[in-house]
DNA sequence: TATGAATGAGTGTTCATTCAT
DNA sequence: TATGAATGAACACTCATTCAT
């Protein structure tokens, strides 16, 4: 019976993975599901759906996830460790390497992410803030905004003696500026992504915020 | 469902405002379906609890609307009109005064039209997305794209004969920019909404991002 | 309704009826439909007076039939396997003696099985026609064309060395007239159909009609 | 506010075009009925739809008729008598002419009659019976059976002084059979209906079975 | 632990009919 | 008499969740 419960703590993840099986089998049901949002739409995404195309039973489902909202959950926090993942390393590997802006590495980086399963991203997005949690908005953001920082941090140490010094508002604006007009291109499937001249805007967008000009 | 659902005359008999009592009927409607989104959220959304809400039967509710997603529809237009008509306004009205900023101002009315119903506007806007109808979200940046658009000739004409000359995809960058900053102020109930810091660097952004400096 | 009704996976999930039970449960459905036709008349045939005659959940009846549709189908694909069966038998079983007309027991058959569950089958046929299912109509009085191509030869065979060769068009016609014969005694619930000379006059219709005279 | 006044005399003038009126508007009804039934199937025939297509409002529908099988009666009500209108005339017509075959003509204007409206025809039946009443099918085949009489009649008279004496079964049967016939041909779409072949085998169905052979 | 049949409240939508104007 | 907006019961169908095996 689809009674609405309200979220605990404790339903997020129902079984602890000690065993290796069990880890699988999440990670069976999270592809299942993710397939499933990507290629069918969020409309087609049921747990009996989830269950069939995981090769696994509703059953069994239930027993790593205590509800529906806890798979999308989990699809997204995963989503978000992934951007800032990736983002990050980049940052990383070039921060020695003087001669590329580090901030145009971490565009990139951050359009690729943003290009690989727009649908599940946005899907899980949608389906956790239709049910009120926007702390995970501003989580995801804040993985941005991280980003974001560190970026400017790079560029300053690198490029800009003379930039402005990052404020916490500043780092919010910027990063959600940047977040906002990836994902508006991705939203809009406009061709917009795949040109060099977007590239180049964003990191134009960037440097000169940040530059004391 | 219904099973085959093939097209029928009455799908186009849909009543069309021409009385008073009709527009006031449509007017209970979106005022119910927003007041529920609002308030109780997407998922307390259904056409049954609109009806009664309304003070009206689900029959007539479907006299003037031909299913839920033309609902959410008609609010979301609402909403994109009623910001393009809002910031419009401001800078229309202040053209002759090159006194101010025309972007401050509107940045100002953006910021204070997306505060208005900011669960509604999401609510709208993310049910038409999850039903795939991503040219909406398209056509709302469209309309953040013309304002900015007009906010850079304005600033270009009073403020600095030295901008850079703006392009499609400058416009698509910086509208979709301060949209995506504004929208996460809103979404994740950030109290950075409320600063004069919070508009200080949106005004910013625009204004260092067309400057050729 | 379910407002676009796109295809979904789990339109083709409908259980098949591979273990013991789920052959039972499709056979209650069936029951609880036909008696419901029977009894209380087509018009209260939903779909969930028969899950509550069933003794099932319409959750359950939705794993085995697809749609209402389907269940009439059922309906009506047993009564024509019912017919055919049972008048096949008879001709079968007499054609070693040839003391006994084959016509006339297989017009006997056939009078016998439409007395049984006047109301179901019309029902079942009817419903499928009104949904613009000719098809049935056609399947139906296939059988009957079978089953009066078989008593034309045995006939043919054992009688009349000298009759009319059948063709196509005289098999169509005969069978028909037969079926329509006995149909509108049983719709028109007259009480022709108990006497034996309405055997006798369908008899004679045969083997006049067959008769090379 | 029109005043109470005496009736006069004059007053009754008006009511024949008033008449007329009313009894246009029921043409008018029963047109739209069919029409929708023939090109749109019975599930699209719902008392708005007909009212609309009649160009007038549901309202008025509802002055002229009780309620929505009201007007299936009637419709079938006057297939019915068009059918009998039809072939009695042709009968009647040929009964001086001793060069043709009664029956032949008759059922030839019995596949003419049942070719048009088909749909129509079996909507606004199957209607009725799906409503019980059974009646109307008894109704139906009598007009036949008096046809079919009729042309026995004929037969007897002019062809056939060696005819069986026909009885009340025997017109009941071969009135049966020939509608069982037509009407297969009708609803199972065949392409036989239009074949010489058809008719021909329908007339050796009635001649052999009144002949005494 | 896994299974998957069963559940049943819930949802979108239709349409015959009424009645105030 | 005509209108047509309003009604609301009814219906087909879905899907998250449970639990006996």
């Amino acid at each position: 019976m689809p009674l609405k419960r309200k979220l605990r703590s404790s339903d997020f993840k129902r079984r602890t993975p000690v065993q290796q099986r069990a880890a699988d089998t999440i990670e069976v049901i999270l592809q299942a599901a993710a397939q499933i949002l990507q290629k069918e739409g969020r409309s087609a995404l049921n747990t009996n759906h989830i269950a069939e195309r995981a090769g696994i039973s509703v059953g069994t489902l239930y027993q790593y996830f205590p509800n529906k909202q806890a798979i999308l959950i989990e699809i997204a926090r995963r989503e978000i460790a992934r951007d800032r993942a990736a983002v990050m390393k980049v940052i990383a590997d070039v921060s020695q390497d003087t001669s590329i802006d580090p901030a145009r590495l971490g565009i990139r980086a951050l359009i690729a992410s943003q290009k690989k399963q727009s649908k599940v991203r946005r899907a899980a997005f949608e389906a956790l803030m239709a049910e009120g949690i926007a702390q995970f908005a501003s989580e995801s953001s804040h993985a941005f905004q991280e980003i974001t920082s560190q970026m400017a941090i790079s560029r300053d140490h690198l490029f800009l003696k003379n930039a402005r010094q990052p404020t916490t508002t500043m780092l919010f604006v910027i990063s959600r500026a940047i977040a906002g007009a990836i994902r508006s291109a991705v939203i809009e499937e406009s061709s917009i992504l795949q040109t060099p001249e977007f590239e180049e805007e964003l990191v134009h967008l960037v440097r000169s915020y940040f530059a004391k000009c």
